[in-house]
DNA sequence: CTTGACTTTCACCTTTTGTTCACCTATGCT
DNA sequence: AGCATAGGTGAACAAAAGGTGAAAGTCAAG
C-alpha cells in the first residue's frame, strides 16, 4: 500500500502534489510546483516528476497532458486489492497444522488486519471451546515470535502445534487449552515456539 | 472514488453539469453550459465537453444526443459495491437492541454473506457463551421472518429483542439461550417476531 | 416538410503548460 | 578512474487548453 521508497527530495515534491490535489482538487502546473520547491528550472521539475513515476508513486499519464498528475494510490482506489490473507491449514490442540500445499487466499475484512504478516488457519476441535472458538472457524493470526501473558498462540512443542492461551513463567510457558477436559502442559521456554498470535476470528453459519 | 484528474476550467464545467442534473434531472443544453460559464462561443462548450469525455469524465454519447450529458462517475458508482452490511446496534439476551443513529457501514468478507438482506449486530453479554458468541463479538444477520428449528436467531417478543436458538414446537416457539445460567422461554408463536437468522461472527483480539 | 432546439464543425487566435536539449555538480559503486 | 543516478540551471519549442464567431448538421415534434 505504501508509496515505494523515495529520496527526501523526492517525497517533498510527492507531498505537495498530493497536498495541492487535496486543497485544490486539481493538479498543480509544473511551474506552480517549481515555485513551491523554490527551483529556478522546470526541467528539475520535470525530471523529479519522471522519477516519480518511474517510481510508481505518480500514475502516468498521456503525452502533454496538462494538470494530470495523480499519485497511483488515487487513481489505484477504484481497483483496490481486496484484503485477503493464505488460508495455511488446520489447527487443531495437539495435533500438527495440517499444512495445505496451495495457500488459499481467504477475504478477510479489513477492520481484523493491521501491522505485521498475517495468515488463517481452520480450527479443529474443541479445544478453545470456552473461548469462544469452535470446531469449523477460521482464526486469523499475526505471524509474530513473542508473545504477552494470556495471549491466545498458536503454538509449536516437539512438532506439534497448538492453539492455546500462553503464560510465560520465569523460564517456563504454561500453554493452556480452554476447554476444563483437556490439561494444561508447561514447558521450558526453549522447547516452545511461538508461531503467531491470534487476532481474530470468522465463522459462518450454514 | 476520485474523478480523473482536470485542469480548473473543466473542473468548474464539470461540476457544474453534475450540479445541473443533479437539480434539474436533466442534462444542460451546451447553451446553458456557456451562459454559466461566461464564455460566447458554443464552441468553447463542446471543447469543454469533448476534453471532460477524454479525460473520462463524462461519459460517450450517442452522436448529437440532446441533453445527454452524463458523469461517469454516476454510471460508475454500481461499479464494486464494497461488500459492507449496516451495524445497526446492540444486541443481548433480555435486552432491546440498542439502535444506533447512523447505522456504520461494516465491512465483511463476501464468503460470509449470500442472498439476501444483511447486516450486523455488537453482542453485549454472555447469553450465547456456550455457542462461542461472546461478548464484543460482531454477528452478521440475514434479514427474516422465518427461521429453521435449531438456528440462531434474533428474536423479538414485547419489545425486547435477544439472540437465541429458536425451536418451534407446534404453535409455540422456544427461545433457548446458550448459557447454563439462563432459563429458556417459550411463547406463543404469535408473539415471537424474528428478525434474522445469524449467519456470521466476526471477533476481533485485542 | 418545416421549424425549433440542440449539437458539431470549420477557421483562426492567445495563453498556459509540458517536454527536451545542452551542460554542470555531487555522491556512491565497481 | 569510470559510470550511473539524483539534483540543478536556462532557454527554446510544441502541444494542449481555452476562446471567438459563424455556419452546418441532426432530430423530434408540429
Amino acid at each position: 500500500m505504501s508509496i515505494p521508497m523515495l529520496t527526501p527530495r523526492q517525497l517533498r515534491a510527492y507531498e505537495f502534489i498530493a497536498g495541492f490535489i487535496e486543497r485544490e482538487k486539481y493538479a498543480p502546473s509544473y511551474e506552480e510546483i517549481r515555485r513551491h520547491l523554490g527551483l529556478r528550472s522546470l526541467n528539475s521539475v520535470a525530471k523529479l516528476v519522471a522519477q516519480l513515476r518511474r517510481r510508481g508513486a505518480l500514475a502516468d499519464a498521456p503525452f502533454n497532458a496538462k494538470r494530470s498528475l495523480a499519485p497511483v494510490a488515487l487513481r489505484g482506489a477504484r481497483q483496490r486489492p481486496r484484503a485477503t490473507v493464505p488460508l495455511l491449514g488446520l489447527i487443531a490442540a495437539g495435533q500438527p497444522i495440517e499444512a495445505i500445499e496451495n495457500p488459499e487466499p481467504v477475504e478477510v475484512p479489513e477492520s481484523l488486519l493491521g501491522p505485521g504478516q498475517r495468515y488463517a488457519l481452520r480450527v479443529r476441535g474443541d479445544s478453545m471451546m470456552e473461548d469462544g472458538i469452535q470446531d469449523g472457524d477460521l482464526i486469523l493470526v499475526r505471524r509474530a515470535a513473542q508473545a504477552e501473558n494470556g495471549q491466545t498462540v498458536v503454538a509449536v512443542v516437539d512438532g506439534e502445534a497448538t492453539l492455546k492461551r500462553f503464560h510465560r513463567r520465569g523460564a517456563t510457558v504454561e500453554l493452556r487449552p480452554a476447554n476444563a477436559a483437556l490439561r494444561s502442559a508447561e514447558w521450558p521456554a526453549s522447547r516452545v515456539e511461538i508461531r503467531g498470535v491470534l487476532v481474530g476470528l470468522l465463522r459462518r453459519y450454514a
